[in-house]
DNA sequence: TTAAACCCTAGACCATGGTCGAGGGCAAGG
DNA sequence: CCTTGCCCTCGACCATGGTCTAGGGTTTAA
């Protein structure tokens, strides 16, 4: 007959208290007690959950979620509401999936260099190419730093 | 003949204060000064900044990132750390792209249901469902909530 | 009937990543 | 000279998202 806290806690790889921060913040209006005041989760309330946890892993913010939740709980009424709001989110996702793909390139690109069989060679003219601009800047060079 | 802290801040969609963070966490050792004392960036340090900014929007932490430019500081003897490092982000990257496409999914799927023309019925046919559920589990109605 | 293993709340505490204000110096134009 | 707009440091402050403790109740099995 439901489930407890912690195996809400073992399904999602939250921690108990993280389940209990989120219910003081208002996410899981939908969840149950029984006769004892211990929350009991049914299997709609882990589907919720579900979609808490996909929300929060995208990066959603704890209000928005809250707001998406309250928009569910109040009635088809609000389906516009969460469609305005989980459409925003997706944009939001792309264009995190877009960065991520750069940023990856980037460090692939960087990985690229190290592996090249003279990459301390490449490395060390980069130096001598930094300290040169250093220099022509009259800034101090910052390799080989001295303690004075 | 250099960059401003205000420059590099425009340039990178980054406030001053952060910059200003970046380099009290020690990010930014390679960062001189003019004779007024203010941080000059070279061309060589935009580069260095632009790497650090990879890193920090694919969610490396400030910690790890002052490691790694502190290898890159060390010299070429620390290509080896660098590439392990990197390696084990890269990891971390591809794990969030994964979740990213999992998750936008999950979205898609519940925008698809709310673009249904009988996006209303469906809903409150799930909801029906989750009264019944809960009903079965002698657990209160969690919509339509009173104020008592 | 007691110990172990759960559950609860309230509220303190914490880590991260900034953000800002106070107090003060530098540089350029009017 | 003096105002404006930069720059600096130091340290306080803040928002977010937890994490944990204290104090206390429940359930189950020995």
């Amino acid at each position: 007959m439901g489930y407890s806290i912690k195996e809400v806690a073992e399904k999602f790889g939250l921690s108990i208290y993280t389940i209990r921060y989120y219910d003081k913040q208002g996410l899981l209006p939908f969840v149950g007690r029984n006769a004892s005041g211990y929350r009991e989760f049914t299997e709609s309330d882990l589907r919720f959950v579900h979609t808490i946890c996909c929300l929060k892993d995208t990066g959603m913010k704890i209000s928005d979620i809250k707001q998406y939740i309250d928009y569910c709980m109040a009635g088809p009424a609000t389906i516009a509401d969460r469609k305005r709001l989980l459409t925003a989110h997706r944009q939001q996702v792309v264009a995190q999936q877009k960065k991520l793909r750069e940023n990856l390139q980037e460090i692939d690109y960087k990985l690229d260099v190290y592996n090249q069989p003279n990459a301390s060679d490449i490395i060390t003219q980069q130096r001598q190419y930094v300290s040169q601009e250093k220099q022509a800047n009259h800034l101090p060079n910052p390799f080989q730093k001295s303690n004075s």
